[in-house]
RNA sequence: GGCGCGUUCGUCUAGGGGUUAGGACGCCGGCCUCUCAAGCCGGUAACACGGGUUCAAAUCCCGUACGCGCUACCA
């Protein structure tokens, strides 16, 4: 039985280079017909756990990526927070001192310091010299009768190396004599993640321990607890790192605000932040970042999309596919073709197959999609205006992410509130002399016209066109800015029908209005 | 500093002894056009560097540089 995990940290957002890390274990438990759990790693978290889990849990459900085990699904492996299984950690930590694995040391954060300091000073190699460490009993009670604190300690070999097959890397070899003696229980008898970690994967039968690189160098104290302990080993697959735009720096959790400064993330963050401040989402520096999962449903991109973005960060199916279904992606997926070199986060091409994927789906669903949006901005009621339909296939391939929806917020509100872009005004009615003049020509021919559909409006522009012996433009614009407030916009004609005759005079009326009082 | 991992167009990648080094995003140009977006056509652009091995190296080996990680009583 396959079995994988996702163990975060409960720190309040879902960082992408995480969704990508449990996205391919949830992928490689679903192509095998494994289990994937997900564990929380809250060994040193002690306040709000609850509360800085929710938007991890949430981020995943939205995604799509489910878990078999974990929170709130419960499994036959609980409990699945670190925190909850501290006599199990403790258990495991008599197992390795009674098998002279480990040992109780009593050395003080100072006299190690100084060691350590020697150690540099020769430029030798730091290796703890066990002085402090207890034999057994007795020298143990005479340390703590001196009032010393005691902690325990692996015992590392300290000849031969540690030697493993990563399935990303290939055969890996670490030198025992490199590794240090790590603290796995502190004094006060709690327990240090490496130990958790390992022991858990045990404990949870995980087959295939696949997590990001920053763990390659740590595997060897993994590996030399489970197999102290007797435990059968995993499969272990460490991933690249997922890199900043443009770069190959690590992407990292504690850098948000910096990724602002990229010209990329600032563009797209932009973009987001259009939206947020109009739906009257929460801008918070630490989470309205896209670098974390939040953002994307925040502004209205499509998960799949996300997922089929980040599949393909690190991972490959051949020289040409790039368009995957979820279940696509579970029949391909493998470890085999990850990459073992860090990849780029490149937000424009994440947009890219945004773009795609949103306009592949039917209307009915961007009908869905986009009408939250429009509530939460106040343009509509409880009601679904008719016009909604028409108006999202006149705008086409115009909105790539659902918030988008409110650049083209002229059709739903009244003629009164109709926001003018100046420039686009001026440029189009306030500059042209006669501007006023072949607008107010064009109106009297549109308010005895019958016939108000696309077609037949275009007809009869055209034909005012030859008739004033004027350009398409000089009358085409002034209606767009008119008619919408704006200098772009969709299909005129379209725009115009989706208005209807009334609202499309009035307005008129009312751009001349205001080209009167400049 | 030591150890480990990595390095193909700006970015994601294919290719793993013989290829005009392929695709995608971006960018640039053209066409189309009522603006914008899209679409269509075309273009730009890469094997980190230095040594080997070989008839032949992006591909195998060694070294250097650079990046990242580990070297915590963080995870």
């Amino acid at each position: 039985m396959i079995r994988t995990r996702f163990a975060p940290s409960p720190t309040g957002y879902l960082h992408i280079g995480g969704v990508r890390t449990a996205l391919f274990n949830w992928l490689y438990a679903r192509r095998h017909g494994g289990r994937f759990v997900l564990r929380i790693d809250d060994t040193d978290a002690s306040r709000n756990v609850d509360e800085a889990l929710a938007p991890i849990l949430a981020g995943f459900r939205w995604l799509g990526i489910d878990w078999d085990e974990g929170p709130e699904v419960g499994g036959d492996y609980g409990p699945y927070y670190q925190s909850q299984r501290g006599a199990t950690y403790s258990a495991a930590v008599d197992g390795l001192l009674e098998r002279g694995c480990a040992y109780r040391d009593y050395a003080t954060p100072e006299e190690l310091g100084e060691e350590r300091a020697a150690a540099q000073e020769k430029k030798e190699r730091f290796l703890y010299s066990r002085r402090w460490m207890a034999e057994d009993d007795d020298q143990a009670a005479r340390f703590e009768t001196e009032g010393r604190q005691g902690v325990v300690r692996l015992k590392m070999p300290r000849e031969g190396s540690c030697q493993f097959t990563d399935l990303i890397r290939g055969e890996v070899e670490f030198d025992w004599a490199r590794e240090q003696d790590h603290v796995v229980q502190r004094a006060d008898g709690s327990c240090l993640y490496h130990l958790a970690s390992a022991v858990d994967d045990h404990e949870m039968a995980i087959s295939h321990v696949i997590r990001a690189e920053e763990h390659l160098s740590n595997t060897p104290r993994h590996i030399f607890i489970a197999t102290s302990l007797g435990f059968e080993l995993p499969e272990y697959a460490h991933l690249p790192y997922v890199a900043e735009p443009g770069s190959k720096t690590k992407l990292s959790k504690r850098k948000l605000d910096k990724y602002l400064k990229n010209a990329e993330f600032a563009r797209i963050h932009e973009h987001g932040r259009r939206i947020a401040e109009r739906t009257g989402h929460e801008i918070a520096a630490d989470t309205f970042n896209p670098v974390i999962v939040d953002f994307y449903r925040e502004v209205g991109y499509l998960p799949h999309a996300l997922l089929n973005y980040l599949v393909l960060l690190g991972w490959s199916l051949d020289d040409k596919t790039e368009q995957f279904t979820i279940e696509e992606m579970i029949e391909h997926f493998s470890l085999e073709r990850i990459n073992s070199a860090p990849a780029s986060f490149d937000p424009q091409k994440l947009m890219a197959f945004q773009d795609d994927h949103m306009q592949r789906l039917p209307l009915e669903t961007r009908r869905e999609l986009v009408l939250p949006y429009l509530r939460a901005a106040g343009l509509i009621g409880a009601q679904l205006p008719v016009q909604l339909d028409p108006i999202l296939e006149a705008a086409g391939d115009r909105i790539k992410v659902a918030g988008d929806i409110l650049d083209f917020d002229d059709f739903f509100v009244a003629d009164k509130d109709l926001a003018y872009d100046d420039d686009a005004f001026e440029k189009r009615l306030g500059k042209p002399d006669d501007a006023a003049g072949i607008l107010a020509g064009f109106r009297e021919r549109l308010a005895t016209h019958e016939d108000f559909r696309a077609e037949a409006l275009e007809a009869l522009m055209r034909s005012f066109v030859e008739e004033q012996g004027i350009k398409l433009g000089q009358i085409i614009h002034a209606v767009r800015v008119a008619a919408t407030g704006k200098g772009v916009g969709f299909g005129m004609f379209e725009t115009l029908e989706i208005l209807g005759r009334e609202r499309v005079l009035g307005r008129i009326d009312q751009a001349l209005a205001r080209l009167g009082d400049t």
